[in-house]
DNA sequence: CTAAATTAGTTTTATTTCAAACCAATTATC
DNA sequence: GATAATTGGTTTGAAATAAAACTAATTTAG
């Protein structure tokens, strides 16, 4: 880690940091994936792992949660649709939406993958402080505020 | 943010800020790019980011570095390569390492936009203790070790 | 010294990503 | 109530990503 006292030089070592964590729990899902012989993708499994908290939502909120380009989204949708995992449902109030909702498939991969997910972020975790993590996420939050203001 | 308590839902709250962060980043210089009507790609200046910093380096070191697949890596440095930004040369010493130099136009990018990178840290950082960011990576190290252990 | 293992990079193939242009439905404004 | 602006979603096309199988160069073990 940097030391020279120079925020924007830690600020670099910060997001890469971060970029690393990402890459470390793709390949842990990943490799999860293959053990169990799932024929399904992380970044669909992201999508999954959403609907299992909130199920029947929009396109768009779907993709703010994942932080994907909506086009990104259709794609990733159109392909749980196919696996059956999902199916798309025009809300009857406002027929721009398309209600996502978990067919009786996806549902079931719930029970089979979630406690997976939850032991990553149990190895993940050890040994970290709550008050610790909570500042670190307050931290980059006002970061992230800081960068929309000025986007 | 979750505040019921549990570290392991407060850690997606945690990967979600992280994921957030890259992702506004991104907009930002994407935006500085396209004002400044740079014909290169985000992922293009990460790598010559890094080369700025450390010149001559082989392309795993830069596939590490930018924590990507080598074979993106091959693939972004081919279309550097393409826009004479910079050079492969191969190892006197080892031969299997292609040392990649900037040329003298990847050399005067550093001049222009060196300083919109910065700027962006800066805005990032406004209002952050360098102590706090410090832990807060010693954090995310931490639980990259975590993970990395059990991979 | 030689065979095996490792390391660096490339190619191939398939998936993911996103910007831009677009359509359809809804909401706001006059 | 008509028109403009906004919102949700899709399509298209180009770029980025990575796994897997591969070649070539080097290092290690026997």
């Amino acid at each position: 880690m940097n030391t020279t006292g120079n925020i924007t030089e830690l600020a670099r070592d910060l997001t890469r940091s971060v970029r690393e964590m990402r890459s470390i729990m793709r390949l842990h899902i990943q490799a999860k994936l293959r053990e169990y012989q799932f024929d399904i993708s992380f970044e669909l499994l992201e999508i999954l792992a959403y609907l299992w908290r909130q199920d029947g939502v929009n396109q768009q909120e779907i993709a703010d949660i994942i932080i994907k380009d909506k086009s990104s989204t259709t794609y990733l949708i159109d392909n749980l649709v196919k696996r059956n995992l999902v199916e798309r449902i025009a809300d009857e109030n406002d027929r721009r939406n398309k209600l996502i909702f978990l067919t009786r498939e996806g549902k079931q991969l719930q029970k089979q993958f979630n406690p997976l997910i939850t032991e990553m972020y149990e190895t993940a975790t050890a040994g970290i402080a709550f008050g610790v993590m909570e500042k670190a996420i307050v931290m980059l939050n006002k970061m992230n505020d800081n960068l929309k203001q000025t986007l």
